[in-house]
DNA sequence: TTGGCGATCGAACGATCGTACGAACCCACA
DNA sequence: TGTGGGTTCGTACGATCGTTCGATCGCCAA
């Protein structure tokens, strides 16, 4: 019941180009006209499909966001090593980024947009994701001394999430190269104790800087 | 010669308070008319100061990241240490992105809005300074296998730049104690060899991706 | 065939945008 | 005191924006 598979399927394509229009124009230089260009769908004929302009940017972002909370818990699915979870999440933020660019840049780049229940559903949603992470690696940082969990969480997200500035289909390496490259990173900085650092410091430059968060 | 410090301090002034209201709006929203009403200069006066938007814009970039670049390469001065001028570049970086934290989000934000010369201009400054970070990371990993030159060094910036979007000043620590943080994750990440890397993905996917750096 | 409803459209409205133009202002210097 | 050029402003123009509204289309049930 209240199935309506030709209403949806428009819909879907619907979101789908105008996310490329606001990915490449940005959410506020991109017209609605110039979405019924793209999607060749009249310029009254789009708004019986969303109300306004910013129910069309939430429609997009709600139903990106939910696809990648969705796809995180499924592959984390049964899994329990902290170290483990980190990969996968890791490995299916970056594919689906890069599977869904343009939809992405329009998550991040328009992150301030929504205004009102808009915004407070997204940001939920955003919240739900983030604390994922920042439970990964609160287990995966045990009783040791180690980063603010919070800015770690927020700097792995930077890595990830900045790619939409530079990086080049084709020209740069798939998800997975792209995903070991971020978690070898991350990863081994992250786990490096203060201790670790001070040993390390010590071995290779004696530069005497002190462990940065004792005590 | 040729100095008009009432002309030169006036449009200083007017490029701090627009770079306030480009990071609050986002440069699109953003009025003239806006910035007329932040600066309390009438709307046709502004324009005595900058020929168009976008010309406004392209002062408000050139002139931050042309400090930017000045400060780290003033700081970088006469220090030869891989490791060490990599702390400088984070620390000043980040110094300076807090200090300047809405020029900075337009800069970081509004990175595409720019066209022709004045994309060209800041491009070449953005090209600069990156080129900066590059062989500072090419030197800190020497001949050992590592990660990706380009990808290491857009992973920095992102951890960085990123910040824009999370920070609270206040409730998050300082730019010296970020800078630690970050450079212990990247510094440890970026340093560990490969081997250790190989130990980690041995155990898990069979899945054709054998040395993460190819060649 | 016909009635009705989901779906689509053309045309227009008021608001706001970036920018241009000419007059008026202010102040150092003749 | 007058004058000229650097500086400031009020006003308006044309373009484009998001949104609305009533008419019309296509298709399935009666």
């Amino acid at each position: 019941m209240d199935e309506r598979p030709r209403y949806d399927a428009k819909l879907a394509r619907i979101l789908q180009v105008a996310a490329g229009v606001f990915a490449e124009k940005g959410y506020h230089r991109a017209s609605i006209r110039d979405i019924a260009a793209a999607t060749e769908v009249s310029l009254s004929g789009l708004y019986y499909y969303f109300e306004s302009k910013e129910a069309l940017l939430f429609l997009i972002q709600r139903h990106c966001f939910g696809t990648i909370l969705e796809r995180a818990q499924a592959e984390l699915d049964g899994v329990d090593d902290a170290e483990e979870r980190l990969r996968i999440v890791v490995r299916t933020h970056l594919r689906f980024f890069l599977n869904n660019m343009r939809e992405m840049k329009v998550l991040s780049h328009e992150a301030e947009v929504l205004t009102g229940r808009y915004q407070d559903e997204v940001s939920a949603l955003k919240r739900k994701y983030a604390a994922i992470v920042s439970d990964i690696l609160r287990d995966l940082r045990g009783e040791r001394d180690g980063p603010d969990l919070r800015i770690a969480t927020f700097t792995l997200f930077g890595m990830m999430n900045w790619i939409y500035t530079w990086y080049k289909p084709g020209k740069d390496p798939g998800a997975e190269a792209l995903a070991s490259e971020v978690l070898h990173i991350f990863l081994n900085g992250f786990r490096s104790g203060a201790a670790t650092e001070a040993d390390e410091a010590e071995a290779e430059h004696g530069d005497g800087a002190p462990s940065i968060w004792r005590g």
